[in-house]
DNA sequence: GATGAATGAGCCTTCATTCAT
DNA sequence: CATGAATGAAGGCTCATTCAT
């Protein structure tokens, strides 16, 4: 039975995997696309290291190796410097997931996957990682909507791909799917916390297989 | 079989109950330890409100009906005031279960009520649970060693719960109290933030029963 | 025939010489009420120097003598520094005016010294002056309604007392009192403002009479 | 007796209608000349609605259709554009003055006309007038000569006219000839920055001429 | 014990100006 | 010529903390 592109947890996906507008201006030049870059990077170092609130723009500029009044060239404030962060890596974590999903045949495959490449995607970007799980989700603050939604999506695709599942017949259909959704992403955030917070387990690659193999199986249907 | 006070799950739940030294001056003045209580009580709204870093000492002052200075009278910092509160709650969180736990026959209906009274104390000082759950836990700041000890603690409070219960042939043998640990306050924890954030699930005590059941039945030893 | 109490130019004379309701907060210390005073000294001082515009409240503060968030203790905002200082100077004069009004006989004597005080109150409050002349008056910018309304006192003081004076018999009832007033305003802020300018007339007193004389005479009924 | 060359009041009149040297570059390029009218309307258009001194480069260069960086190419400062307004406008209006003038025979027709073709100026360009009368006028800055030397050219222009008038019998020998300039220009401003201000006289071509009617009876010379 | 008052350190943001392309 | 891009220099304002009364 092929994917339609009009399964739900598909058409989620794909809208989630856009790279929203970005916020701040959108020079032309090559160069200065390539400084802008850098100057994410360089925010996400430090915001990552001193929190958002207490994090200078100074530092940032510092780190950036530019000038502090350049980065107003680029985001209008400092909130919309910090909120680019998470919602252009969270675009290229769903884009790359969307990339290598569609050869795999189930949606426990799938999801498996989804879950494994969260969690890669937070130990190759430790500073993005920090600054999403410990920063941006728990805000009270995420009043723009742009962000809201990149984090957001994340918990919609996990919902979406646990009901195709149970249509399907690979899940059990006794469990409510945001109620296996919550088990599934707050395990894997916790874990990933944990980690960033207290450098155990130390080796993550190796925690995240039995992590995700006891989720699976207790979203699995039975025999 | 009855509990041992040598058990280490009694024993660690026994410290954790203990109110830790206060951070503040300790007057003991009758009129004094009033003031301190709805000093507190005040900051963990406006904490709660406006985030610890945002919120401004003068807002603390004016919701305690008190002067700004006179919090320094209590507290040497906002810090130390911001970081009392979860340390506090906590300690009461353990002791009233430490108080209702001991006639519980079994590990697991042990669990699930340190799990329920967790959801239920968030419940009902969702200001404080903002604090805690979105504000202290994911802090990067918690350098206070009080502050972390107390958050420390439930993870410990649940592994040695986890590992008793093992011991005892309730909780499956294989399943590493690590990886167990992580699925339930992971899951507990997420449920909150998300009741926290997005007001949902609407019935937080309705559908805490579900999740709860269902993490026990995920560790539950078969048969 | 006496002044009744209820003539349209004692009247608005009487409301424009009320202290309004100052901007700043109201410090009940005597020695808070000072300190007030002086940085209002020190600001007609500064902004009189380098213009609202480009006065920095750091150098107000050092010619006040305290701190620069001291200001704000007072003052919201460098233009509500800026702003208090012509409503109270104006309000100063007006009830000085009041003061010594009465004893005199005929309008014409009354606006003689209206005119004659404002010259005097200038040149003896140079920097007050050259704030009110060359900065707040012809400011675009005056949205403040407190101030706007003191300002334009002014004009509704001399018109009042025109009409009066005409009604009397005292002045020339051909000319419309606005075009009058027009006529007594300008020239006398004109000459207020070369002096400031230019240093021209040296002697400003000496100057006054002769420019009183002549006004007066230009409304004076013939005969 | 015809106006000598040598007449004082026409010789100030003939070096204030000079153009003075211009303070920018001066592109021979017709299209240049061009550009750099429409950047003067522009900034007049920007000055007059935000101020000179909180107008940004920025908000010219977006009215005058260019880049920031052009307005430097003319320019070589915010204060050498602002100043160059009143001087170029000025220069005009003491032009047109002085191609208008010759055929009145008397010198209270050519006061009459320059006094109402300084109003009439005033009226079809306000913005201008703004700028002119509330801005560099009272302006603290004007320590650049060439604007200075505008602005008082309008004086020494009257001045000399009234002397030029009381040697030929037309005005009052009895007063001064700089009072009687203070009354005639202050009149005036007054009544152009009454009417910038505040909207008032509704019709300021209709009060103009009592006003210089009243003005012209009180300096001539009794029959 | 309680507080009104004072402050120093700091930070985000603005903007006129420069310059390489 | 024209400009996009970059920046240095500032400045208004905030706020946790201190202290004399």
């Amino acid at each position: 039975m092929p994917d339609s592109i009009t399964d739900p947890w598909l058409e989620i996906l794909g809208q989630a995997a856009q790279p929203h507008q970005d916020g701040g201006s959108d020079p032309k030049q090559q160069r200065s696309r390539q400084r802008k870059r850098e100057l994410l990077a360089a925010a996400t170092r430090v915001f990552a290291r001193d929190g958002i609130a207490k994090a200078k723009m100074a530092d940032v500029a510092k780190e950036a190796g530019i000038a502090v009044s350049s980065i107003y060239d680029y985001y209008p404030s400092k909130e919309a410097l910090a909120y680019e962060i998470p919602i252009q890596r969270l675009a290229h974590l769903y884009a790359a997931f969307l990339e290598q999903v569609a050869p795999l045949p189930t949606m426990r495959d799938r999801l498996r996957l989804f879950l494994t490449m969260t969690v890669d995607h937070a130990r190759d970007n430790p500073d993005w990682a920090r600054l999403l799980y410990l920063e941006i989700w728990p805000s009270v603050l995420i009043e723009e909507a742009r962000v809201r939604r990149s984090v957001d999506d994340f918990g919609r695709i996990i919902v979406a791909m646990l009901r195709e599942g149970s249509r399907r017949g690979e899940f059990r259909a006794d469990l409510d799917p945001h109620l296996s959704a919550t088990i599934l992403m707050g395990s894997i955030t916790h874990m990933l916390i944990t980690w960033l917070l207290y450098g155990r387990p130390q080796d993550l690659a190796a925690a995240t297989g039995p992590m995700v193999d006891t989720l699976m199986g207790l979203i699995a249907s039975p025999r």
